[in-house]
DNA sequence: TGCAACTGGTCTCATTATAAGACCAGATTG
DNA sequence: CAATCTGGTCTTATAATGAGACCAGTTGCA
């Protein structure tokens, strides 16, 4: 039986898991944010069968994540990099980062840490409201789509 | 061969998606905080073959994102309920849903909508910095662990 | 120029994960 | 107490994944 899809659902949480919520392309997305544009690079960095890189990155440059375009370097290669879209991911990724920073390594275990421009590392993402003070999940509610009656 | 593991990573992005990347743990998490406790809440909602949702909320349990209590119905039955440490998991969700909502709908294409108490829509999240102005993946750099050297 | 190594794949195969649903024991309802 | 509901387990068929052989075009270098 194929894979359930969530392409057509009417929540916007299941059709991004459906587009980026498999076990590889955010990793992708996380590396091409750490500067890697090549398919060896990629492949290297997070030691994936080939034939998976090459599905994966098909279907992150369909959905418009990654673009396929010439290597900087002059060679006759291509390079894959974030799209516009891609650069929105940011996000996502920086709250699977904070969220396992918090929750996931042992206390003094080291992990990487994600730095401003001085250096500093950044706070935490925050949801504003008009109030100031920012939303949490206690604060918020899905309103969902009237379900069409027949 | 075994899927491929990132429960060991130095990177907080790899273990987060080793706990909760998979196809159906933060569908059952948007679930709960959507409301939803039961076992059959789940299944019925989510459409997932049973086995599935007893793998994926027993890895869940295991995690600490959920917990089983006694239903507050009052009958006999168990319930699954989010933890701090699922609760934490509301960024994640929020920014799925956002970026979901720019990229992946049609003009005019209806979805729910996450609301504040006063039934407005949320804004967008935010990585504050020090000088007042969001933080942007172009202003951010990862800090790798340095490797041991041998 | 000529050859070895590199690059970015494709293909096959063995193994694992998923989907679907039959089945079951205990709880609940009427 | 009989029927149904609940929360699972188990089996089976199919799809996805991981590992690596293989290959054509590109590049580096003697």
């Amino acid at each position: 039986m194929q894979r359930t899809g969530f392409a057509k659902a009417e929540c916007p949480v299941a059709r991004a898991l459906d587009a980026i919520g498999d076990w590889w392309s955010l990793l992708i997305v996380r590396d091409a944010f750490d500067g890697l544009r090549r398919f060896g690079d990629f492949q290297r960095n997070l030691g994936i069968a080939k034939g998976m890189l090459t599905a994966r990155l098909r279907k992150l440059v369909e959905t418009g994540v990654l673009e396929q375009v010439a290597a900087s370097d002059g060679s006759a290669y291509q390079a894959y990099v974030l799209t516009k879209r891609g650069h929105d991911l940011f996000p996502i990724v920086v709250s699977l980062r904070q969220w396992g920073e918090a929750h996931l390594y042992a206390r003094g275990e080291p992990h990487s840490v994600l730095l401003d421009q001085a250096g500093q590392a950044v706070g935490q993402l925050v949801l504003p409201s008009k109030s100031g003070k920012p939303l949490s999940w206690a604060d918020t509610k899905v309103r969902k789509v009237a379900t069409r009656r027949r």
